[in-house]
DNA sequence: TTTCCGATTATGGTTTTCCGTAATATACTG
DNA sequence: CAGTATATTACGGAAAACCATAATCGGAAA
């Protein structure tokens, strides 16, 4: 079982449903953190007084607040984290069921494990770190891992998404055309951004633009 | 104090920060419930039994599962609530930071207070039980207290709200108008939506309709 | 009633988006 | 290298959105 576990969590109640799943396991050193700064400081710290964590169990969205923050969202933690100690085990820990975002953590940042917070997230995370922490298997909670399985033989790509964000922020197609060709960025015609917009729109069942950036804010895909 | 608490909330984590804060209280009568229609339940045979709670606790948004539903969020609940037991102290206990929703909360169905969940939460919770119990002031966490009082000035009304949602939901503009003239609402033609349209672009600066409903999105107002 | 004001409706012209077709370019494969 | 698939660019007509102007309606005030 873990001996050393961290928390990046925002909220004060998961913050105690962890610590309570965490005493049932007999761990009792355990460190949280409300910012995914200082959970980057402290487990940099511990890796320098040669204390390294075993578990690190990190949120992905965090409130903005009043303080200035280098890292905004645990997705980036976890980025920084597995530079720092490919070894650590980790598990992501957060209502978000989007599947390119949950993806995207297992592939790029291997992460081993995904909780989906919910009606029975600490059973979940129960499991998972049962599983972790006596084998090398993965963990996804149950409600996503149809989803996850269920590949997208359609595939959204980075400009895609650029595309989209820059609409959703008011700009028109010719301006993101103007855009793309001044940061020298790929699609350089008209054509090729309404030729994208067309297959998102088939893909999605969108009538028309407005309703496609609708659908896709609805998805968190932007 | 309050002698019987009811909660509805759908996630583990807040059940338990909720049930160890009443516990700080000695409030020992407390149930809750992970759908909106079992708490509605509970507080009808509580009212039906003549022992009815004297606070309610509920999120406003709930996960969707397999489950049907006939209350899908804490707005419905609240409502059908107020009805059923005008003297029911309610504090609405929720991530959504969003004005408008919020406002209606305490105007149409006169919530007590308003707990915004985040780094800080139980102190405001405790905070909340602690006036209401005492008094009938509201509270509202100071994160929001203060954007809520910044009131528009420019009334966005019933018909706007209409339009935006058939909008984000693929009506095209002349659409809108067919539906509007079946079902003999009130304006009946394109320009009277494109001068409200025009008007909403300008309040919230927006460029075009997909920058505008990206913004109402954002806003919570649709 | 008449006048005034605001909201709705009507009209026409300009811009932008939409959508099909086709040419060109790029990448990958045998 | 040729052949194929895929992405990008180009063009043009139709539809929708955008915008300014003007006419009309309906209620409130003089």
């Amino acid at each position: 079982m873990f001996k050393k576990v961290i928390l990046a969590e925002d909220f004060e109640e998961f913050n105690l449903a962890v610590k309570q799943t965490l005493d049932d396991f007999n761990i009792v050193d355990f460190q949280h953190a409300k910012y995914c700064d200082d959970a980057l400081t402290k487990i940099r710290i511990a890796i320098q007084d040669n204390k390294p964590y075993d578990l690190l169990i990190s949120d992905l969205s965090f409130k903005k607040d009043h303080r200035e923050v280098k890292l905004g969202s645990g997705d980036e933690l976890i980025q920084k984290v597995r530079e720092l100690q490919p070894n650590l085990k980790i598990i992501a820990y957060s209502i978000e069921d989007k599947n390119p975002r949950i993806k995207s953590l297992f592939e790029n940042s291997e992460i081993d494990a995904f909780v989906l917070k919910g009606r029975n997230s600490i059973t979940d995370l129960k499991k998972a770190i049962q599983i972790l922490s006596s084998s090398d298997e993965k963990f996804i909670s149950p409600e996503i891992a149809s989803a996850l399985n269920q590949k997208n033989n359609y595939e959204i790509d980075d400009t895609d998404i650029k595309i989209l964000k820059y609409l959703a922020s008011g700009t028109s197609q010719d301006e993101i055309i103007e855009i793309f060709k001044s940061t020298d960025t790929k699609p350089h015609s008209k054509s090729a951004v309404e030729k994208r917009l067309s297959k998102l729109k088939d893909f999605f069942k969108a009538n028309n633009t407005v309703h496609l950036v609708s659908i896709v804010k609805d998805m968190g895909i932007i």
